[in-house]
DNA sequence: TATTGTTATACTCTATAACTATA
DNA sequence: TATAGTTATAGAGTATAACAATA
């Protein structure tokens, strides 16, 4: 039980989310650089790496959490570099379906292979603590989706 | 993510690692949408926010985990806002000390606000689960940075 | 009329390399 | 020589508004 100056002191849900967000400020640097390695901007890494079925550009630019008119470009230039096409959809011949090439494909296991590697942060942690952390986590954000 | 074959890796920390990507990723536009609504792009409201005491150009720019090039031209934006001021350094004429203005103290205050708010995912979680929650942080990422 | 995707526009962020003024 | 900060440059992501093709 917290006491005393329990009111000037945060809540734990508070500090646990101003941890987590420092957390994830830095952590935007470290996919940056992730991505970079594998010779590629890190919006165009993770669009690619959505690519587990052919997807609209609408679907994909709502799961990259942005503008359709943003991820014109961003395809634009994963086309160039010959990673994903832009295949007509036999329903409806508005929509564009895109595809990873035999190259993208390659590209998009190499970057789910990054991505699921498990950050210092975490990996240092004691078992016990992954365990409950990856419980709370589920509880969290782990359902929806 | 029930993805079939890519859900391989199956201890609980990767598992913790893969919940937490998922859940960074989106946060990206949940804080840039925040700060926003601010009046402000979310870089120049991360940088705003880290001035906490007259602070280097150099020292910022780790801060913002961003080349010192980079941030000249965030600050440049700043101070155009009248948000900050570049002060000489007494002890180095070569160092520039970026303090907030008032209006740029005020504006930090608002965005401190913001983030401190803890996010729908954390702060529905069980009064157990946050101070669980907060311990692990503290042990993954509270003390170095 | 509504939706899908693009284009035009304007702004912001990003790093590298070369530069200046100090130290 | 080394460091703090800027400038020049080039590239990439961002949204808004207007547009064409299709539904």
């Amino acid at each position: 039980m917290q006491r005393g100056d329990e009111r000037r002191v945060t809540t734990a849900g508070a500090e646990a989310w101003r941890l987590l967000f420092g957390f994830v400020m830095s952590l935007e640097g470290y996919w940056e650089e992730r991505a970079r390695e594998l010779g590629l901007p890190h919006v165009q890494a993770y669009a690619l790496m959505l690519l587990e079925e052919p997807t609209p550009m609408n679907r994909l630019s709502t799961m990259c959490h942005c503008d359709p008119s943003t991820l014109t470009g961003v395809v634009d230039r994963l086309e160039a570099r010959g990673y994903v096409e832009r295949r007509p959809s036999a329903v409806d011949r508005r929509v564009k379906l895109l595809t990873p090439t035999p190259e993208g494909e390659e590209m998009r296991r190499r970057i789910l292979q990054v991505v699921h590697e498990p950050h210092p942060a975490i990996a240092s942690l004691s078992g016990e603590d992954q365990r409950a952390l990856r419980d709370i986590f589920r509880r969290a954000f782990g359902e929806r989706d």
